[in-house]
DNA sequence: TAGATATGATACATAATGTATCCTTTGCAG
DNA sequence: CTGCAAAGGATACATTATGTATCATATCTA
C-alpha cells in the first residue's frame, strides 16, 4: 500500500473530488492527482495537512502501518512490551481482559511482578 | 519540533556521526546535514529508513507527535483492544511470556485469580 | 599548535515538482 | 444515439528543490 492509494481511498471515503480536496490543501488538482498516482511526493507540509484532514497518522499515509491510528497509548504499548506479547499468532487470539474488564496498567504491572515472584519462589524453593 | 531536530536528537542519542548514519541510509553526509538543518526534506524512502533505523514513527520524525511510539501492528492493536481472557482459552492456547518464558496454564490460572482478588479488594475496600 | 574529526555552508548540476492544458471515461438529459 | 459536463488521468515545461562535492568552521587532543 502506497501513499497514493491511501489518499485516494480516504478521499473516496469522504466522497470528495480531487478539486475539493486540493482546494482544502491549498494545492492544484493536478498535484493531488500526481500524488494519488504516485508520480510525485507531497512535501511535508502537505503531508501533514493530509494527515490532519483525514485524521490519520503519516505512517498510515505512507503505508508504513495498516491502521490509521496515530499511536497507541504509551501505557498500553509499554504493557505489551513488558509482556513480550509480540508473536502474531498469539496476539491474533488474545487480549488481556479478565471477566470482561481490561487489565489496567497497574494490574498488568502487578501481574508481571506476580509471575516473577512465583517463579522466583519455584526456583529457590 | 521539526524533523531536523528529531533526527539530530536520535542520532546523538546513539552517538552516531553524520557520516555513519548517512552511510546506513545510503545517502551523502551532506544530505543528512541538510535534513538536520531543515534545509532539505528527505524523500519518503529515506524518511521511512530513518523511522525504521530509530524505531520511531514518521509522525514523530515530523514533529507531529511528541512520543516516538509507532503504531502497532493491527493484530497487536486488536489484541489490546478486545480480548476476553477466559480460563478455557488460557488453557487451550494462551501463551503469554514473562521474561521470555511462557506462562504455564497454572500460572495463567493463578494470574486470573490474582487479578480477581485484587479487583475484589478494590471494589469492597 | 598542528592534525584529526565532526559538522555547517555554499555552489551548481541534476532531478523532482507544480501547474496549465489536453485527453479519456463516465453518466445522463434530451 | 448524441452532446454535454464532471471527474480524473497524462503530458509538457518552467520553476523549484535536491544531492553532492567542496570549502569553512569549530572542537579536541597529543
Amino acid at each position: 500500500m502506497n501513499i497514493g492509494n491511501r489518499i485516494a481511498e480516504l478521499r473516496d471515503a469522504r466522497a470528495l473530488t480531487q478539486e475539493q480536496l486540493a482546494t482544502t490543501l491549498g494545492i492544484s488538482r493536478a498535484a493531488l492527482s500526481h500524488y494519488e498516482k504516485n508520480r510525485r511526493q507531497p512535501d511535508f507540509d502537505t503531508l501533514i495537512k493530509l494527515a490532519d484532514e483525514f485524521n490519520v497518522s503519516v505512517d498510515y499515509l505512507l503505508g508504513r502501518t495498516k491502521r490509521p491510528e496515530i499511536t497507541l497509548d504509551p501505557v498500553v504499548r509499554q504493557f505489551v512490551d513488558d509482556l513480550e506479547l509480540s508473536e502474531q499468532e498469539i496476539l491474533e487470539r488474545f487480549s488481556l481482559k479478565v471477566d470482561g474488564t481490561k487489565l489496567s496498567p497497574e494490574e498488568a504491572k502487578r501481574f508481571i511482578a506476580f509471575v516473577r515472584a512465583e517463579r522466583s519462589m519455584e526456583t529457590n524453593g
